[in-house]
RNA sequence: GGGGGCGUAGCUCAGCUGGUUAGAGUGCUUGCCUGUCACGCAAGAGGUCGCGGGUUCGAUACCCGUCGUCCCCGCCA
C-alpha cells in the first residue's frame, strides 16, 4: 500500500529497485558520522535500511543529515544503488543495497531515549514505563507480531468451520463462585454495581440457547486476584461453545484449532493428542496439568506402609489417607545439608515430613524408616521402585491432595534440576474425567471443580446427592509441556440437573433463584445439548515465543502489583466523579 | 495475607571488614575523522547511593522501619 509519506517499506526494497527512486520513511535507528560522510540506517515495521549522506553527492541533503539523532522520524527520497562489493552487509536483509536520498525530511525530532533500543538487559520497570518505546524493540514487534498471526489462525479455522464471532458484555452481573470481580458502579442506578466479566461463561450458553450453535469470541475477561508471570487481572480467551455436541466433538475442535495456532507460530504438532484422565495424571504425575517430557512417575506404597509397624505413615492409611513414592535417580552421593535442603523443600510444598530410602553406589541400602519393615517390605519397595544403585526414593504421607501435590512438585523440580527435560518437545495432552466437585476446608462445602454448569458424568447424576466426593465431570483441560492451555466441559442443559447440581453446591432454592434465575429460566424454553473451551491466548502466546512472563506477549499489561506503570492506573478520582456515582470512600485519598 | 530476592549516574552494574575525592560499560553533549554497519579516537556533562530513623568519631555498606519492584505460596468457579 502507497501511503502520502512512504512509498515503499524499508525491507521491501530490494535489489531489483536499484535504479529507481524509492521513499522510505521511519525512525533514524543509528548514525554513523565518520566526518565526510553519514550512515543512517532507517528503520520502520519491516525492518533496516541503510540511507548515505556524502557532501560531493548531494550538499544540502549531507547538512540536513548532521542534524539527526537517534529515534527521529524522518523521510527520504531518492534511486537505490547497489552497495560497492566489499561493503555489503550480510547482516542486513537489504545489506547489498542502500540509497543516497535526494530529500530528507525531518517528521518529527526526538530527545534522548530513557534506554538503548537493542539493550536486552533493561528492566521489566523501566521498559513498562516506556512501554510506546519498548514496542519499538524487535523482540517486543516479533511477539505481537507472533501473537497477531496465531489469532488470525484461529480466526480462520473457526469461520471455516462455520462458527460466529459474537461479543457478549463487558458490564455484567457480579458473578457468585469464583474470583474477585471488578466492579463498575452506576451512575444511572444509585448503590448498583456492573461487573466486567470473569469469562463470557453464562453468555455463551444463553447463545446457544439462542440458536447459534457455533460461537466463538476473542474475550477479554477480567479477575481480581493477585498477579503473577503468567497471571494479569485482565487477560484474553479463545472462548468458544457449540451445541449438538458430546466431549469428542469438542476435542476434536480444539485439536484442529490448537495444530492451526501453533502452526502459525511455525511449530508442527499431530492430533490426535494423548489423553489421561485425571485420576491417572494424579496418581501418576501428582498433577492436572502433567508435563509428560519426561519420567520420575509417582508410585502407591500405601499397602506395604499399612502393614509396616512405622505408625507416622501407618495411621494415614487407617485415616484414609495414603503414602506415595517417587524415585530420584542419582542422587544418591548428596550430603547431609543436601537432604536437608530436599526435606525443606517437601515441607514448603506442604509436607509434614519426608521418608526415603537412599541405595548407595557401593551397593548398600539406607534408610530412617529400615527398622519398621520387613525385608520383604524392602525388596518389594524396590521392586516397585526398580531403584537401582545412586537412587534415592523418596515417601509422603498424607491426604491424597497433600501427596499428589507435594510429589508432583518434586517431580518438577527434580526433573528441572536434573536436566531431565526434554525442551525441544512439544507435549500435547487431555486431561479428562474431571472431579466435578472438591472439598473446601475454608468453606466446609463442596465446591465446582470446574464451574457449576458443568454435566456430571452420566453414570454419576444418582450420586449428586449421595456420594458427592465420587461424581466425575465431564470437562477436559488441554496441556502443553505442563501448562494449562485451556479447559472446558459439556454443560447442564437439563434445569433439573442443574437444580440438583445447585443444591449438591449448597445454595438454597433464595440464592439459586437470585444469582441464576434468568438463566434456569431460559433454559426452560428448549435447550440444545450443549458444550466448549476457552483457551488461555496470552498463555498460549507466552509458551510458543518463550517469554518469561505473558507480560512479553500483551501490549500494555499491568505490573506484579496489578498498575499500569504507565499511565499511573489505578488512580485517584475527583470528589466530583465520586458524588455522581453515589459513592463516599471510608478512607479518603490524601489531598494532592 | 505470608515467604524470598533486588533498589548506587538516563540504562545495566561494580563498590573489600564501615574510612574521608563513589567507579565501569553504555547512552548523552562537543571536537576530530570519507565506506561505516556494536564505526573509531578524544574531551565533557551527569549522583538525595529509594526514603526515614538508629548504631558509630565516621554509614552507600551494619540494624530497624517504610516505599518501590520482581518471583513464589495462599488466592485464581
Amino acid at each position: 500500500m502507497e501511503l502520502s509519506y512512504k512509498k515503499q517499506n524499508c525491507t521491501q526494497v530490494n535489489e531489483e529497485y536499484i535504479g529507481k527512486e524509492c521513499t522510505l520513511a521511519g525512525w533514524v535507528s543509528t548514525v554513523r558520522d565518520l566526518g565526510g560522510i553519514i550512515f543512517v540506517e532507517v528503520r520502520d515495521r519491516s525492518g533496516l535500511f541503510q540511507v548515505v549522506a556524502d557532501p560531493k553527492v548531494n550538499p544540502q541533503v549531507y547538512e540536513k543529515f548532521q542534524e539527526l539523532r537517534s529515534e527521529f522520524v524522518i523521510q527520504v527520497t531518492g534511486t537505490i544503488s547497489k552497495r560497492p562489493d566489499d561493503t555489503i552487509n550480510e547482516k542486513l536483509k537489504t545489506g547489498t543495497i542502500e540509497m543516497y536520498p535526494s530529500s530528507i525530511e525531518i517528521l518529527s525530532r526526538a530527545i534522548a531515549l530513557p534506554f538503548v533500543l537493542d539493550d536486552e538487559g533493561v528492566s521489566e520497570e523501566v521498559r513498562l514505563k516506556y512501554r510506546y518505546l519498548d514496542i519499538r524493540r524487535e523482540k517486543m514487534l516479533s511477539n505481537l507480531t507472533l501473537r497477531h498471526k496465531i489469532v488470525t489462525a484461529i480466526r480462520n479455522y473457526l469461520n471455516n468451520n462455520d462458527f460466529l464471532e459474537i461479543e457478549t458484555p463487558n458490564l455484567t452481573k457480579a458473578t457468585p463462585e469464583g474470583a474477585r470481580d471488578y466492579l463498575v458502579p452506576s451512575r444511572v442506578h444509585d448503590g448498583k454495581f456492573y461487573a466486567l466479566p470473569q469469562s463470557p461463561q453464562i453468555f455463551k450458553q444463553l447463545l446457544m440457547v439462542g440458536g447459534i450453535e457455533k460461537y466463538y469470541q476473542i474475550a477479554r475477561c477480567f479477575r481480581d486476584e493477585d498477579l503473577r508471570a503468567d497471571r494479569q487481572p485482565e487477560f484474553t480467551q479463545v472462548d468458544i461453545e457449540m451445541s449438538f455436541v458430546k466431549q469428542d466433538d469438542v476435542i476434536n475442535m480444539a485439536e484442529g484449532l490448537v495444530v492451526d495456532a501453533f502452526r502459525a507460530a511455525g511449530v508442527d504438532v499431530k492430533a490426535p493428542f494423548k489423553r489421561l484422565t485425571w485420576k491417572e495424571a494424579m496418581e501418576r504425575y501428582g498433577s492436572d496439568k502433567p508435563d509428560t517430557r519426561f519420567g520420575l512417575e509417582l508410585f502407591d506404597v500405601s499397602d506395604i506402609m499399612a502393614a509396616s509397624t512405622f505408625e507416622a505413615f501407618k495411621s494415614v492409611v487407617e485415616k484414609g489417607g495414603t503414602v506415595r513414592a517417587i524415585k530420584i535417580p542419582g542422587i544418591a552421593g548428596y550430603s547431609r545439608k543436601e537432604m536437608d535442603d530436599v526435606r525443606n523443600l517437601a515441607i514448603s510444598f506442604g509436607a509434614k515430613g519426608l521418608a526415603w530410602i537412599t541405595y548407595l553406589e557401593d551397593g548398600s541400602v539406607k534408610s530412617p524408616v529400615f527398622k519398621f519393615l520387613t525385608q520383604e517390605q524392602i525388596d518389594e519397595i524396590q521392586k516397585r521402585a526398580d531403584a537401582q544403585k545412586g537412587d534415592i526414593v523418596f515417601f509422603v504421607a498424607d491426604t491424597h491432595k497433600v501427596v499428589f501435590d507435594v510429589l508432583g512438585r518434586f517431580r518438577l523440580y527434580f526433573g528441572d534440576r536434573l536436566g531431565l527435560i526434554d525442551k525441544s518437545q512439544h507435549d500435547l495432552l487431555w486431561v479428562v474425567d474431571f472431579p466435578l466437585f472438591e472439598y473446601s476446608e475454608e468453606e466446609d462445602r463442596y465446591v465446582s471443580v470446574h464451574h457449576p454448569f458443568t454435566m456430571p458424568a452420566y453414570e454419576d447424576i444418582d450420586k449428586l446427592e449421595t456420594d458427592k466426593a465420587h461424581v466425575k465431570s465431564i470437562a477436559y483441560d488441554v496441556v502443553y509441556n505442563g501448562n494449562e492451555l485451556g479447559g472446558g466441559s459439556i454443560r447442564i442443559h437439563d434445569p433439573g440437573i442443574q437444580e440438583k447440581a445447585f443444591k449438591a453446591l449448597g445454595l438454597s432454592d433464595e440464592e439459586i433463584k437470585n444469582k441464576f434465575e434468568f438463566m434456569i429460566n431460559a433454559f426452560k424454553y428448549g435447550t440444545p445439548p450443549h458444550g466448549g473451551i476457552a483457551l488461555g491466548l496470552d498463555r498460549l502466546v507466552a509458551l510458543l515465543v518463550r517469554a518469561n512472563s505473558i507480560r512479553d506477549v500483551i501490549a500494555f499489561p499491568k505490573n506484579a502489583q496489578a498498575k499500569c506503570v504507565m499511565t499511573q492506573a489505578p488512580s485517584d478520582v475527583s470528589e466530583a466523579q465520586l458524588r455522581e456515582l453515589h459513592i463516599k470512600l471510608r478512607n479518603l485519598p490524601k489531598i494532592h
